[in-house]
DNA sequence: GTATAATCGTTACATCTGTAACTAATTTAT
DNA sequence: ATAAATTAGTTACAGATGTAACGATTATAC
């Protein structure tokens, strides 16, 4: 080894990172999404997490959303500031607790809600048809541990 | 169907999206990254890319830099200019060609993609330690498979 | 050869994002 | 009961980002 024709092991390829591998789809898929779907609602990919989580689970505070959506607090404040502004989402205050908001969809962020489910979840079958059905469980399988482990793997916030 | 108890099928879940667990998985492990190494050396993940890339392939134009990177060329221009700024990277004009840029690493910018490189395959390592190495192979598969179809379902740029 | 179109890279502008600082409300400790 | 610490959410600021427009150069069409 070492020689003019070794494997330079140690050095990285870019193309073969998995990080790296991870982020070009990821973003390629949101631009799908966006492209697809959310730009014609006028809504952020961050607004539309949020429509997401609050479709299926009424009644969140803000710090719930953010555990719910792997958004940080700030994001999810001003997220839930436009969603407002533009009669999505109605705001108020717990009683028992009034730091606390709650949020709920209104009736146009409801409709928002059942309108764009079916185009994402179509999204994701035909993005999904290159896999077969074993890869496919494979692959969420896959995706649950290397989340934990990347979760483990970086310094506590 | 359609009773009290309906699976509700069509509205989405998003903590089982693909799109979404893409979007987060890649977050967490970038995040790792950074502070693992990215940030002690002052470099951004995008700078970090383009040493990367000239680390292998020294002489590139920024166009090809666009084309290896999956960044856009405005990101890259901005990375370059910063690099050359602060000495990681040696920028002249092709002869052939007086638009195009030939981007080399400086000395300093070859040390740090040699520092960097062992330290990003460890962190690939340990993150991959959470699966077999089947898994690992599969994974690698599905990921072109899905990067393939990603590009072909999104609008032509 | 000249006009037109395409390419390379940068700049300008508006928006988005992350970090830290902040106010207000609640909890904990003493 | 009061002080200190914690929690919820917002705001302020600096820096990053995407889109579009731009100047300069080269390629193409006629």
């Amino acid at each position: 080894m070492n020689g003019p024709d070794m494997e330079n092991s140690e050095l990285l390829k870019l193309e073969e990172f998995l990080p790296y591998r991870l982020s070009v789809l990821s973003n390629t898929v949101s631009r799908g999404i966006s492209a697809a779907y959310v730009d014609r609602f006028g809504l952020s990919i961050r607004e539309w997490r949020i429509i997401a989580v609050l479709g299926r689970h009424p009644s969140l505070s803000a710090a719930e959303i953010v555990k719910m959506t792997a958004m940080d607090k700030v994001a999810v404040s001003r997220a839930v500031a436009r969603l407002t502004a533009s009669g999505r989402l109605e705001r108020s205050l717990s009683d028992a607790d009034k730091r606390r908001s709650v949020l709920v969809l209104s009736k146009d962020g409801k409709r928002l809600f059942e309108q764009i489910s079916p185009l994402a979840k179509s999204y994701e079958k035909r993005l999904l048809k290159c896999l077969g059905s074993e890869d496919q469980e494979r692959l969420s399988d896959i995706l649950d541990n290397l989340q934990r482990r990347a979760k483990a793997l970086r310094p506590p916030d």
